[in-house]
RNA sequence: GGAGGGGUGGCCGAGUGGACGAUGGCGCCUGUCUUGAAAACAGGUUUACCGAAAGGUGACGUGGGUUCGAAUCCCACCCCCUCCGCCA
């Protein structure tokens, strides 16, 4: 959520900075609500404020005059009314706020979309192959370790399994991947519900304008995640955090599940788009000065998986147009996969700066005795796995069909080799 | 799911219709004393909103209601604890 006191005293460079992302949000709406809302909330306080002058009266008089107690009960019915209309005022408010995206950062380069991102740097140089790479599918389905039709059978199109060597990969991925972080990165593990209530999807921005991508369940209206990024915007939510608390860095390991409404028709084949999978978690709360700084540290953390891999990536600056909704800023990181010959999304690193915190209500004391101030927040995948699974398979493939398991996953596999 | 108990400031805990944002204790901060510290003593110590300020308003789990006036009475819901049932 924007601060309205941003808006009320800058809509012109709000408006500019929105319409940089394509949206053209209705600010003189809201502007005017919020005058509204003040000039209801003076009336009702100078009311309250008789009221409670008066009431502090009567109760130290010995008999309460009838026309005094008259008078009174008028100002209450008053009051009620005037109760009514302010909450009316700021549940328009509150929803055309909620409604509005985070504001990019003064660095992040204009575009519509997708087609302006810029490509800021790539590492390693994908590997040449005397026969023509599998893609992941038909190498999973060779193997045994992937099977597709299964997971349609369980639970329809855009499910899978893995099995065998193939579950046994993505577990000792994770495993490798959470302690990279932990020993190497100064992250701490959390281990958090899948299933949310809907303030806590309220809080990191998916609700109420994303319902559309969210599984749900109408009996106890708990929402499953669809990334860690919302219990973890939700574990401090209503909190002060005190001096010297922060930088937090937490990384959770979860599966994510999406409906994938806005995505059909794409990706269809193999499990680069699936409405179940897991993914790690990389997730800060910064002070804000930091956040900038924090992001490329952020975003360094993710690379690093993909280098001890020893896979090939680039790192993608996201334009205004492209970026998600509660994000200020925002790279992606994308393996090279030779088996479907493309760059795959494995991460999206962004600061989120105050936008999540205020929606959950996120502060800190920058001293002690000091005003409280809303944290940063940021989030990135470190990494998703089931396209690093795509990746290793199809990087790691060898003429005879058998994959060679990265050396650093040796010790989590137990094996150097995956055979049919 | 059933029965019972409970949710008050950073923590503990008092308050059952009127001067209570809330006694007291602990913790924390500042000062006095001390070479320094501890102890003792004194003062301070929630948060949001409206307002240029003075000041005002709200918040005692949440939302409604009763009342001139609600932490206190009524209703609904949420959460926690204990026991029973079920269960990995």
């Amino acid at each position: 959520m924007l601060s309205i006191e941003l808006v009320r005293n800058n809509p012109d460079a709000v408006r500019e900075a929105l319409e940089r992302r394509g949206e053209h949000a209705p600010l003189d709406t809201i502007v005017s609500l919020d005058a509204e809302r003040r000039s209801l909330l003076t009336e009702l306080e100078g009311l309250r404020a008789e009221r409670n002058r008066v009431s502090r009266e009567m109760g130290r008089m010995s008999e309460r005059p009838a026309e005094m107690v008259e008078e009174m009960r008028r100002t209450g019915d008053r009051i009620r009314g005037l109760e009514e209309r302010v909450k009316e005022t700021e549940a328009g408010l509150e929803t055309e706020l909620m409604a509005l995206p985070n504001l990019p950062l003064p660095g992040v380069p204009d575009g519509a979309d997708e087609t302006a991102n810029t490509v800021v740097s790539t590492w390693g140089t994908p590997r040449t192959y005397e026969f023509t790479p599998l893609p992941h599918w038909d190498l999973g389905e060779h193997l045994g370790i992937i099977d597709l039709s299964r997971g349609a059978k369980l639970s329809g199109s855009r499910f899978f399994t893995l099995s065998g060597a193939g579950a046994r990969l993505q577990r000792a991925l994770t495993a490798w991947m959470i302690d990279l972080h932990v020993q190497e990165h100064g992250y701490r593990e959390v281990y958090v519900p899948y299933l949310v209530r809907r303030d806590t999807m309220y809080g990191s921005g998916n609700l109420p304008k994303f319902a559309d991508n969210l599984y749900h369940d109408e009996e106890d209206d708990l929402w499953l995640i669809p990334t860690a990024e919302v219990p973890l915007t939700g574990f401090h939510r209503d909190e002060i955090l005190e001096p010297g608390t922060l930088p937090l860095y937490y990384v959770s390991h979860t599966p994510s599940f999406r409906r994938e409404k806005a995505a059909a028709g794409k990706d269809t084949r193999g499990i680069k788009r699936v409405h179940q999978f897991d993914k790690v978690e990389l997730y800060k709360l910064v002070e804000p000065d930091s956040s900038g700084q924090e992001l490329e540290k952020l975003l360094e953390d993710a690379k690093d998986v993909c280098r001890r891999l020893d896979i090939p990536y680039r790192v993608v600056r996201l334009c205004a147009g492209d970026m998600g909704f509660p994000s200020a800023e925002s790279y992606d990181l994308e393996m090279w996969a030779p088996g479907c010959e493309e760059w795959l999304e494995v991460s999206s690193c962004s600061n989120c700066t105050d936008f999540q915190a205020r929606r959950a209500n996120i502060r800190f004391r920058p001293q002690a005795g000091a005003r409280p101030q809303l944290v940063h927040t940021l989030n990135g995948s470190g990494l998703a796995l089931p396209r690093v699974l795509i990746a290793i398979m199809e990087t790691y493939q060898q003429s005879d069909g058998s994959i060679s398991v990265p050396d650093v996953l040796r010790p989590y596999m137990g094996l150097d080799t995956i055979t049919p």
